[in-house]
DNA sequence: CGCGGAGTTCAATTTTGTTTGAACAAGCAT
DNA sequence: ATGCTTGTTCAAACAAAATTGAACTCCGCG
């Protein structure tokens, strides 16, 4: 084992800090606070950690740490380091901001976009039964403008990606 | 009083269809869904409503439409329709993107952009403490891409906002 | 095969965030 | 003033989401 030694597992003042800035920043994301705290403590080691590594030094649960790691996984903000014939797999962060917006926006903005035009797709459906043409011209127009909204959102993403992209 | 008439107040099939959708849409922004519920009823209907009206219509309480409302014009996503010599107040949404997408900005994003920057600030002052160099110069590197990223964070939302401007 | 370490799963619990509703303030009408 | 109507506030109740931890799977080793 490498092991950290006997209770000198504890985060220092700089470690804190910076698994802070994460826990916030994963915040305003809408992802849970145990994914700030391992994407965090990831990026400020100089070396790849282990689930267990995290589970000591953040005090979390290894069923936390586990789910942490899969959505890191997911977004593409962390891959296994490629251990040297070690059993336990360790972990480093991905830290090109270009691959951690296109992970985030492939993960968790299109997959809302595309339910969002399926339910406006159906809904210009159901604007097309009204009958009252006064109204039905309203709706129609609103509708419109919800489905251009969409199509901006679309036109949105490729371009933040390439302003990320450095 | 203009009133709807007892017991027709029921949200109709697409009405129900609308708020839905901005119930979904709220819910990726982090919002809480009474918002969605209000702004799409606004969104969706032809007259502006009164506070009273959204209690009725969405079965909501009147401290989850007074909370709703105020959060909607701060976020410059409803206005006071200019009532005739009225008593109660009628609210409409404002429907350009552009407006909202601004207002969400400035409420919800440059927050915690500008505190993000400056808890990062206090992070370059605790990494110049650092005693090892070899520790300081990987901190000091890590740190400094931090700062990249806000940097192109910031740089990032006036194009946004131009963007979706139309 | 059976054991032990590494990691996953998921129901129960805890935490966080939202909604409610009753008390309150503000202002008009009488 | 006094009573009504409109809207706000905020502690308590509730709902939703994250976290825990114990049971489990999987795999390599002797």
């Amino acid at each position: 084992m490498d092991g950290l030694l006997e209770g000198e597992y504890e985060l220092d003042a700089l470690e804190r800090q910076v698994v802070a800035v994460f826990v916030d920043g994963v915040r305003v994301l809408g992802l849970p606070r145990s994914i700030g705290e391992i994407y965090g403590l990831l990026f400020i080691s100089r070396t790849a950690l282990s689930l267990d590594d995290l589970v000591l030094r953040l005090r979390m649960s290894k069923g936390s740490a586990s789910q942490g790691l899969r959505m890191l996984k997911s977004l593409g903000a962390v891959r296994e380091a490629d251990g040297g014939a070690e059993r336990r797999t360790y972990y480093e962060p991905a830290i090109e901001l270009k691959r951690l917006v296109g992970g985030f926006i492939r993960e968790q903005v299109r997959p809302h976009l595309e339910s969002g035009k399926t339910k406006i797709a159906r809904l210009a459906e159901t604007t097309r039964d009204i009958d009252d043409p006064e109204r039905r011209k309203f709706l129609t127009e609103r509708v419109e403008r919800l489905e251009t909204w969409m199509r901006s959102g679309g036109r949105v993403l490729p371009v933040l990606q390439k302003l990320l992209g450095q």
